[in-house]
DNA sequence: CGTATAATATGACGAAGCGTCAAAAAATGT
DNA sequence: ACATTTTTTGACGCTTCGTCATATTATACG
C-alpha cells in the first residue's frame, strides 16, 4: 500500500507544481485544468481524480504556501535575541514572503473567502484550519513567552490576542495593499509594506512591549534580521528586483 | 443631446442597480451577464454596450461603493468634536460599511488587484482612481487638522500619510479577516472588527494624538458616535443581525 | 407625412473552460 | 494465461463569455 500512497502523493506534488508554475507564468486565469494536465503530459480527468476543482488545487498550493510560511515564522520564533527582536521578524518574515511570492500570497487571501472554501472538500479545509493555526500559534507563543518574562505589562486587557491580531491585520492588509494596482506614489505615499514596519513598531509600542522603539534603531535591527534569518529569502529579493 | 446622455445614465445606473441585487441575491457566481440581462428585460448585447465586461460591471458597483462611503467618511470629518474623535469616526464608518455591505467591500477589494484591473477602461480607472484618492484626503485632512492644532507632535517622520496608513491597512485587513471562513471564535479570539477598534486607539496613542485612550472610554466614544453620526446604519445593521 | 439615414437592440454563434462518464488501458491477483 | 480491479483517457454536455450581422427603432429632412 505504501508505494501506492507514494505515487499518489508524488504525482500530487507534481500537479501543484506545475499549477504553481502555470500560474506564476501566466496568472489565475491561464491556470486550468486541461492546461495543467497538457503541462504534466496526463490526461484532464487524471487531474480530476486528484482535485476535484480548480479551488482544491489553490487550496493545495496555498497549503504548502502556509508550511513554507510556517518555517520561516519557525525561524524568527527561534530567534535568540530579545522577544520584541523575535515578534519583529515575524513582521519581516511576513513582508519577505508576500513580496517573494505575490500571486501565492493572493492565493491565500483568495482561499480564505467563504465563496471559495465551500467548494473545498472537507478534508483540505481541516488541512488549511491546522495551517491556520500553527501560524497564529508560533506568533501566540511569542507574546505569551514576552508577558512572561514581564517585557509586556500585565495590566492590559485581551493580550496576547489583541497583540496578535493587531499585527495580523496590519501586516495583512498591507501585504494585500502593497499589491493592488493603487499608485501609491503617485498619492504621495510610500510603500505600504514599509510603513507596516514602522507602524507596527508603533503598536507594540502602544503595548509597552520592551525595549520600546525610541531605545534602539528600528532600520538596524531589520538589517540585523534580514542577515542572520533570512539571508537566502534576501538573496532571492535581490535578483527578483533586478530582473524587474 | 441631454437627453439621450440623460437616458443612457439612467439605464447605466438600472444595469448597476439590477447587478448589485442579483450580487446580494445569488453571489458573484450567480452573477452573468444574460441573467442580468434578463432581469433589466434588455438582451445581453445591451448590456456589453454599457460595459463590456463583467470587469467593468464590478468597477462601476465599486465606484458607487466608494461614493456612499465617501458620504459616510465626510460625516466623520465634519463632525464637530475633537480631531482625534473624528478619526476614530473614520474606523466606525469604514467597519460599519463592511458589516452593511460585505459583498460591496469584497468587490472593492476584487477591483484593486492589476488582473482585474487591466480589464477595465482607462475612464473607468480614472473614475476609480479619483474615489480612492477623495477617501484618502478626507481622511488626511483630519490628520492634518490634527496637527495644526497640535493634538499630534510634529517631531514625528513620515506623518501624516503614516498615520493614514497605519489605519488603513488596519481597518482593511480586519474588515477582510473578519469576512473569511477562518473560525476565529474556534481559536479563541474575538471578531477582527472588534480588535481593529482597540488597535486602531493604540496606534493613535503611540503617536500622542490627543486625547490619549487613557484619558476617556473608547467604547463610550463608539456609542456616542454610533448616535451622532451613524444612527441609520445602526438601524439597518440591527435589522440585519436580526434577519440572521 | 413618408422616406433615408443613423443609432440602438437583438440573439444566434463560435470559442473556451468546467466537470462527467463510459470505454480503453494498465496493473494486479490467481 | 486469464479474470478482476484500478487507473487513465478524451469525447461529451453544459455554461458563460464576448462578437457581430441583422432587425428594430429613433431621428433628420425633403
Amino acid at each position: 500500500m505504501t508505494r501506492k500512497q507514494r505515487e499518489l502523493f508524488e504525482r500530487e506534488q507534481l500537479i501543484l507544481d506545475s499549477a504553481q508554475k502555470i500560474l506564476q507564468k501566466e496568472g489565475m486565469q491561464g491556470l486550468t485544468m486541461e492546461r495543467i494536465a497538457a503541462d504534466i503530459e496526463y490526461s484532464k480527468g487524471t487531474v480530476y481524480n486528484h482535485f476535484s476543482s480548480k479551488e482544491e488545487i489553490i487550496s493545495g498550493i496555498s497549503c504548502r504556501c502556509m508550511s513554507s510560511l510556517t518555517e520561516m515564522f519557525g525561524r524568527a520564533r527561534d530567534y535568540s535575541g530579545s522577544h520584541r527582536e523575535r515578534i519583529a521578524a515575524i513582521g519581516i518574515a511576513q513582508s519577505l514572503y508576500a513580496q517573494l511570492h505575490p500571486l501565492e500570497t493572493q492565493n491565500m487571501q483568495i482561499i480564505k473567502s467563504p465563496a471559495i472554501r465551500e467548494k473545498v472538500s472537507e478534508e483540505k479545509q481541516l488541512r488549511l484550519f491546522q495551517q491556520e493555526q500553527n501560524i497564529t500559534s508560533i506568533v501566540l507563543e511569542i507574546v505569551r513567552d514576552a508577558i512572561n518574562d514581564n517585557d509586556i505589562p500585565k495590566d492590559q486587557p485581551h493580550i496576547p490576542h489583541s497583540i496578535m491580531l493587531g499585527l495580523w491585520t496590519m501586516g495583512y492588509g498591507s501585504n494585500l495593499l502593497s499589491m493592488t494596482a493603487i499608485p501609491f506614489e503617485k498619492l504621495g505615499m510610500q510603500d505600504p509594506l514599509e510603513m507596516a514596519w514602522v507602524n507596527s513598531h508603533k503598536l507594540l509600542d502602544s503595548y509597552q512591549w520592551q525595549p520600546l522603539s525610541s531605545e534602539f534603531d528600528i532600520y538596524e535591527l531589520r538589517e540585523k534580521l534580514y542577515k542572520e534569518l533570512f539571508p537566502e529569502e534576501i538573496k532571492q529579493l535581490n535578483k527578483l528586483k533586478i530582473k524587474i
